[in-house]
DNA sequence: CTAAAATGCAACTACGTAGTTGCAAATCTA
DNA sequence: TAGATTTGCAACTACGTAGTTGCATTTTAG
């Protein structure tokens, strides 16, 4: 993962907004931003700000359908992100290695 | 982990900064603000930041040795926040659940 | 005691970001 | 075609942050 990604990826998950909405993208499945307003306490532009930074992450993945544009949650930018975390915290310290 | 805790921990860790500063606690071992600061191109104040935020998230501890501080990684918080990303990756999609 | 070395405090700059509102443009659908 | 719905663009506010510099205070070492 280079520095870039890493950035990214870390700045869109330290934010409990995009972590809700990408929650809910990777439970309940790909949704529009105008949906996604509807369902949050935020407006239509912030959502799309956000899909914005979660898909400079590679956390979201946006396709066009017609008159809309649906947003998906890729999960395995999130998985990269936790291997990568734990490899840096076993290299730091071996003792902590349990991983469940 | 709260909330709050993990806005912390995804922060601070957006930061390369303090991801580097971070490794060379990891890796090389306690140091105070001011040789971190001849370490990196940096001012101690801005070092001094880091350090609180670091802090704040868990990342790090500090101990005061007479008139020095001297701040240690934490590779255990660092280790929770990535079984808590590995946790979430897999509830997220199972597919995803290979992890080495 | 004194000088050096460390931390502490405060102010300041520059920039990024989370959020808003308003309106234009595109695109379905009845 | 006309109305409703959706995205797109732009400007604006408020606040946070990464960084700086300057100076005061504390503490150790000769």
């Amino acid at each position: 993962m280079s520095t870039i990604a890493v950035n990214l990826v870390f700045s869109a998950l330290a934010d409990s907004t995009r972590r809700h909405v990408l929650e809910r993208l990777a439970v309940s499945g790909a949704a529009s931003a105008s949906t996604l307003a509807r369902e949050f306490p935020v407006s239509r532009q912030a959502i799309v700000k956000h899909m914005s930074v979660l898909e400079d992450a590679g956390l979201v993945s946006r396709e066009r359908n017609g008159r809309e544009i649906v947003f998906n949650a890729e999960a395995h930018q999130l998985a990269a992100t936790a291997r990568w975390m734990k490899r840096m915290a076993e290299r730091w310290d071996p003792a902590v290695t349990d991983f469940r």
